[in-house]
DNA sequence: CGATTTCACTTAACATGTTAATCATCTCCC
DNA sequence: GGGAGATGATTAACATGTTAAGTGAAATCG
């Protein structure tokens, strides 16, 4: 079982370093913990979500529309936590299926407003029992304490990292 | 700023619940938390492998890649956290640059075997640095320790889930 | 005013996520 | 050994993630 050593010798010297010793143990890493774990989460929802055709994201979209009357596409793209182009094409589809209304902006042409339609809200009812359970279900097996304390680290870890310099320019074309 | 209130009656009742009364404040779930808080982290190294012409998913690979001498597909997409179609897509392509390795199992020629390359390793070691660097440097700023006790937390949310069933099979369609 | 720049949003292009279907092998059992 | 079913991998089809480019409207400045 162990590393075809000495095979290609030198030329792959550290090659066999990294065989030997992995950077991290990869699988712990923190972005894959966290993703394993929201994993874990949206499993428990998406056969609900589809069983009324909804994507996850899509029902992100109209739960934020939920909570208020109006709102412009950037600030939904940010409450959403959606980029621009993703919320674009599913605002087309949403608008096309009747679940939201879009108008544009009196006062600036280029702002376009979005609200939650009729049939839309309709739709959030009728998904919402299930998801609701299945969100008590979730807190109770892992226990309600234990999640606002999860919920507390990671809003930490995010503000943590907000003020971060996103380095990697490699060589200094930071400006263009 | 008041809803449209008592606008189409009784009908919308529970929407007007809805809107006053978010099922919860939806930026708080628990989805929401975490899919915020992998991004912040992400956001950090993505710039780092665009330089090298890595996405996320295929330096996931690589790293896996080098934790072994050979594996075959099912298992990388495991470890990986890939689904199958992801996992077969992005095989193709790390072929065609010849940064890994592919030949079918001996004993059972379904399945495959993927290995690293000599070409593969050295990427993996043009990044590891400024890899290792950043993550330092968010270990740094949010804690070796409270990041100990995040994995920790994130590890017992992901086992408690696992055993969880996935209802929402609306009807009896659970046989088909 | 009018040209330039900025801004909000959309489109484009490519990579991945997700589920279903397909294809080739392999196993099992008669 | 041969056919039904199981299995590993890929392909198909559609939705989203991601970055760059495009479009129209608004703000800025000369």
């Amino acid at each position: 079982m162990a590393a075809k050593k000495s095979q290609t010798g030198s030329s792959s010297e550290a090659a066999e370093t990294a065989r030997r010793a992995p950077m991290r143990e990869f699988s712990r890493s923190l972005p894959m913990s966290l993703l394993r774990a929201r994993e874990a989460v949206m499993r428990q929802f998406r056969p609900a979500l589809r069983n009324h055709g909804l994507t996850e994201q899509q029902w992100r979209i109209l739960r934020a529309l939920t909570a208020v009357d109006a709102i412009e596409v950037t600030e939904l793209a940010r409450v959403a936590f959606l980029l621009g182009p993703s919320l674009s094409r599913i605002l087309r589809d949403l608008e096309a299926r009747q679940l939201i209304e879009r108008r544009a902006a009196k006062a600036d042409l280029r702002r376009a407003v979005v609200s939650i339609s009729a049939k839309g809200m309709k739709l959030i009812e009728a998904v919402a029992p299930t998801s609701e359970a299945i969100y008590a279900e979730i807190t109770g097996r892992f226990g309600a304490r234990k999640l606002a304390e999860l919920q507390e680290m990671l809003g930490v870890l995010e503000r943590s990292l907000a003020a971060m310099e996103v380095a990697g320019e490699e060589s200094g074309k930071i400006e263009e």
